[in-house]
DNA sequence: TAAATCTCTATTGACTCGATAGGGATTATT
DNA sequence: AATAATCCCTATCGAGTCAATAGAGATTTA
């Protein structure tokens, strides 16, 4: 299961990427329209900022951006950042791969063999799905609805 | 990530299949073999008895035993055990479904029909992956090796 | 200078995780 | 009948995580 921190990210970059104009928008209208409470969200940016996907503009008239085009962001992308690695185990992680604590043997081990399948079957979809996929796809939803 | 209660749960189930003649196996035995702190193996075991993977005799020469044959029960079945549903969200379990809190519109939510995609995938793998698989392939690569 | 914004760290309470402990119930053996 | 061996069950522990809130600081615009 994702954290509630990760769906908070994955709306809010959403939000982002519809109105993307080139101009920055504050933490407070994110929120509100994806529904986050404020403060909360404020720490989820702060660290999408430092893993390099969003940027910021600080004082008056500041606030946030994606730092790369919303075809470049992937779910996959997002959600290393809320919710660490996809693989159901570090040894086999791709992003952050390390022996599991009590591992005998890497080669021989029973299960690895079965995570790694998992993790690249998840990836693949995750990785494969941009923020502006999930925004067209949106769009033709919600224009169907109404 | 799967937690430490899921890989000792897999790798103590895959003893088990391996062990398999019809005997009963000692937590004890069972524990030392998957190397799984033994007191935590039992609360693990016990878990997997009340959801029907296992089965278990009592008193003198008991122990555990599978409830059903190595190849009819899938790494899924194990995970969902130990770690709750494959999903990344509620509104996407299949085995426990219920909608996100904070959900305002399913239908037309973003992210959601992407993070379906995600559960299929993966669980078309832990689905398909037996015990009797994973030992199969455990026992071509421990006599390649050694 | 003042107002509006992001930045950063701390704190909170509830919960989960991994592990250990210990007495109870059941059964086989002697 | 007594004993020993086994699983059964619940409680407890410390450390950590999660979701959320708080508040002071830094920066920029007007």
């Amino acid at each position: 299961m994702l954290s509630q921190k990760g769906r908070y990210a994955l709306h809010a970059l959403i939000v982002l990427a519809e109105h993307d104009g080139g101009e920055p928008m504050m933490i407070a209208d994110i929120a509100e329209k994806a529904g986050v409470p404020r403060k909360f969200l404020e720490q989820i940016l702060l660290e999408l900022r430092k893993r390099g996907i969003l940027r910021s503009l600080r004082g008056r008239s500041g606030g946030y951006l994606l730092a790369k085009a919303p075809k470049d962001i992937s779910f996959a992308d997002i959600i290393r950042v809320t919710d660490g690695p996809l693989a159901l185990a570090p040894c086999v992680s791709v992003t952050a791969y390390h022996r599991c604590e009590d591992c005998v043997d890497e080669a021989t081990c029973a299960i690895r063999k079965v995570l790694l399948r998992a993790r690249d079957a998840t990836a693949a979809v995750l990785e494969s799905e941009s923020l502006a996929a999930a925004i067209a796809r949106h769009r033709r939803r919600s224009s169907k609805k109404r």
